[in-house]
DNA sequence: GTGTATGCAAACCATTTGCAAATAT
DNA sequence: ATATTTGCAAATGGTTTGCATACAC
């Protein structure tokens, strides 16, 4: 799926959990969405924010914050607490689901994948009665070789 | 393993820990692992520091996170970043391995195992020639069957 | 004796909050 | 018409930092 198709389809799902929620369609959450799903690769809030300044595109950083809460949400967007204090997001529709590997020393992220980790969520989850929205699942290390 | 006993094993770890990275063996961070391995589930520093202020044992706050980031360093305590800004640790040494499944609505965390996790890791790992410190794997959701 | 560790308080800084103005419905 | 959303700036609060003192080695 390219990013333009991409846009279009996200930009769906959005309309319609906004409509469902009975939040409103503002300009400032479509144009948003819009910006994220332009890009590839993790980002900040501050980048974002940045990002949309440089296009003449104001939006608050609490307007930022307020539409990234919705987004994860509807899982159209997923937020990453690595090591920093300083949270990182990616769009949920560009690659499949993955996983991360971190480098503590370096702070490169190495992203991976195993259909056995469905498995896993899954049989925890019948077993206790539980109702996943979603989960994380981060290595922290470095990179190389055992010796 | 009792908690007295496990009181003795992690005191030797520790000590050899400080000795083989010449850091110093100071009564404080002793006494630190002591209150830990004294108790049983989550806590945060807040706490921790009022446990053992209690005690009349007077710890600095910045102690306390000093002496978290070498526990976490030799794998006595473990740290999450569940869903709120406060930390939460636990003792490494207790009931084996486990998982966590975060309900988001009432903050109640449930633990659970599965053997494949380690599996996972590792032939991630391999795979992307990585070498893993430690991982987390978080279920977020809500308690309750499927309708 | 020397350099690391502690304690205190101030600084940090990503995120949250309060409130007035704007606007989607 | 009106209740939600936005933007701004100030507040929040867990964690980090700087520096003088204490102390492990």
């Amino acid at each position: 799926m390219s990013n333009e198709d991409a846009r279009s389809v996200v930009n769906q799902i959005f309309a319609e959990y906004l409509g469902a929620h009975a939040f409103r369609k503002t300009p400032e959450r479509f144009a948003i969405l819009d910006e994220i799903y332009s890009r590839d690769g993790h980002f900040d809030i501050e980048s974002l924010f940045n990002f949309m300044k440089d296009k003449n595109y104001r939006v608050s950083r609490a307007t930022l914050y307020n539409t990234m809460d919705l987004l994860l949400d509807c899982k159209l967007v997923t937020r990453h607490k690595f090591g920093r204090n300083q949270a990182q997001y990616e769009k949920t529709y560009r690659a499949g689901q993955h996983d991360h590997m971190i480098d503590t020393e370096s702070g490169k992220v190495i992203e991976f994948t195993d259909p056995r980790i469905n498995e896993i969520i899954n049989s925890a989850c019948e077993k206790n009665e539980f109702l996943p929205h979603h989960y994380s699942l981060y290595i922290y290390g470095k990179s190389g070789r055992k010796e």
